[in-house]
DNA sequence: ATGTATTACGAAAACGTTATAGTGTTAAAA
DNA sequence: TTTTAACACTATAACGTTTTCGTAATACAT
């Protein structure tokens, strides 16, 4: 078990300096041919490779980036880490990760782990505690410091930096209307808590096209969930509240759910109450996961590119670390990524 | 836009040497009091933090362990990674992930790219590609250059490190034994082709609990799939392979899946078949995942407790980097998690 | 007055690189 | 013969730490 070798040890071994060998093994015109090949051949040998942490130290960058989600056992957020760790491998790039599980203070930590160095840039979607409690210091601490950030679907509005977003507004609306074009008359909606930003746009989608069909909103037809991780207790708290809904409106002949979680519950129970998905109650749900895609019937869901998100928010961040820093021109951009309706089994 | 702050920007702002504010941030007895107060202080105010891959340099080590995979969007790896990141974070060690996406090559670049010294040690499931040809040389290598490994769930009996697997072979003949409990009769497989090593081991289990009860296995009813990335045409051939089944082999009234996808589609099948299941075909499946939870019904499984091989892994990992390197007692472990049946709707 | 501790700091090396600026030798040009 | 240029290297600094060793200055004991 010997260690890995070093220019250090070459040059002692083939007795020359350590410039020499470090010239010789860049192909350096400096260095006879001579000599060149006797390292280059030495190196081979031994497998020389130079070390990364003397390089990033060097050169004061470590060709890494850091993501920090709030989750990864997450259809949606793994797809966003695929993306990013595609993009980032294709450009020299190691991703490191931090995950918050949704805690403020994780986020903060995490965050003040990696900077210390470690990598050049961060990937972020911002924890749901962060998002209620407003203190985003340690975006503007890390920004100040001159590292940059990108921000992909959670993302804050008063902070000023890179970010990929869906168009959540858009899709919610085109989903809405995807229901009534198929004559539904009576459509609920099942979301969030305001507070999640994402799940507030898209209520706003739904409600954006009842208005455009003149259809007025009716308060009854709208759940909103609390947070929902997926525990036991949660889930049947939320399928007793659908079933809540359907029993207290049974004249609901669509629903859209912000999640997919949502609207497969909003079918299981439908089910449940002897109505069919999709010949008396057509649902469609938001996010492109698994579970649409297996789920019997299929889901119509609001597609969101996760990966394109991931591969896009990468580029960002590389582009702006690479770009001659000329600090002055800080703009930043906002991409906005179009969501698709991917129709299903579960609308007509 | 201030850069980070250095030992030697405070030194040279508050007019004393590196050493001195070094070790006054260190508390040293070494420093006076007033010093070392003025130091701190100063040291606050600028928020200094000392730079990571420096210290990493000085110590040849990273406190950073990497984590190869053959793909993220999985809910089991998913799972393994929280596990990992949970451990490492706990113990003061950053995780680097790197896919393998089922790829040999990807695998090799993706190990030399860490293992130039960014990372301490690897922790690895081994891709399907790495399985079939057998080539094992970068595992050997790293390990050579005492770097060491600690292999997960997709293992390779040939090397020499500590392990961290479930037991497929148990697990899959307790789901079996399970089924013939429950009165089934005539019990299908549907599992991988042999070279994956896990598809292999859990048919083993699935045959062994057949002969325990004197039952005959029938060629007939194991159903051997290709390589089934979650393609569209995939599944249809997953689902028109499982229909064939099913209909030469109408007598079927129990079904073993080494996955969740294969069980769920046994579910799929015998739905379009009009068989209902638990009552005329029960279904148990493996790994348990999202799917399986939320199915209708919901499909009872062989929990695989990913967190928790993750965990263990990182534990194991992070122990032999911190235990006091004596070359000599270079003993491995093989840890195995056991498994879980989780009883939901798909059996009685 | 001399020797010895103690206190409070600083210098320097080391981790592994790369890049810049020398340096000695030989060959060609003046 | 002297100057200049080319060649083939080497020395050194730097990246940001930590740590070992060294050393002034003061205090104390002899």
């Amino acid at each position: 078990m010997r260690r890995k070798i070093t220019l250090k040890q070459i040059a002692r071994e083939l007795d020359v300096s350590i410039s020499t060998v470090s010239k010789a093994l860049k192909d350096s015109p400096e260095i006879s041919e001579d000599t060149k090949q006797k390292i280059q051949a030495f190196a081979k040998l031994y497998n020389y490779r130079p070390n990364n942490i003397a390089l990033s130290l060097k050169n004061r960058k470590t060709n890494t980036i850091g993501i920090i989600i709030p989750e990864i056992v997450h259809h949606f957020f793994s797809k966003v880490i695929r993306g990013v760790e595609l993009v980032a491998n294709q450009r020299g790039y190691n991703v490191i990760i931090g995950l918050s599980n949704e805690s403020f203070s994780k986020e903060v930590i995490n965050m003040e782990m990696l900077a210390n160095g470690s990598i050049d840039g961060f990937i972020i979607s911002i924890s749901k505690e962060t998002q209620q409690l407003q203190d985003y210091h340690h975006f503007n601490e890390t920004m100040n410091q001159g590292m940059p950030i990108v921000m992909f679907d959670r993302v804050v509005s008063d902070i000023n930096c890179d970010k990929v977003v869906v168009n959540d507004f858009n899709g919610a609306k085109r989903a809405v209307e995807k229901l009534i074009e198929n004559k539904c008359e009576n459509i609920a909606l099942i979301t969030t808590k305001d507070y999640v930003s994402v799940g507030k746009l898209r209520t706003q989608g739904y409600l954006d096209a009842l208005q455009d069909h003149n259809i007025t909103p009716e308060a009854d037809l709208i759940l909103k969930m609390g947070d929902t991780p997926d525990y036991e207790e949660n889930l049947e708290i939320l399928e007793s509240e659908i079933e809540q809904l359907f029993k207290t409106n049974p004249k609901i002949d669509g629903v859209f759910a912000v999640n997919e979680l949502y609207a497969l519950y909003a079918m299981k129970v439908a089910r449940k109450l002897g109505l069919d998905v999709p010949n008396n109650v057509q649902v469609i749900g938001f996010t492109d996961g698994v579970l649409s895609k297996h789920a019997t019937p299929s889901l119509t869901t609001v597609s969101q590119h996760a990966q394109q998100m991931g591969e896009k928010a990468a580029h960002l961040l590389i582009d702006k670390l690479e770009s001659e820093n000329t600090d002055i021109e800080e703009q930043f951009q906002t991409v906005i990524i179009t969501t698709d309706l991917v129709e299903r089994e579960s609308t007509k």
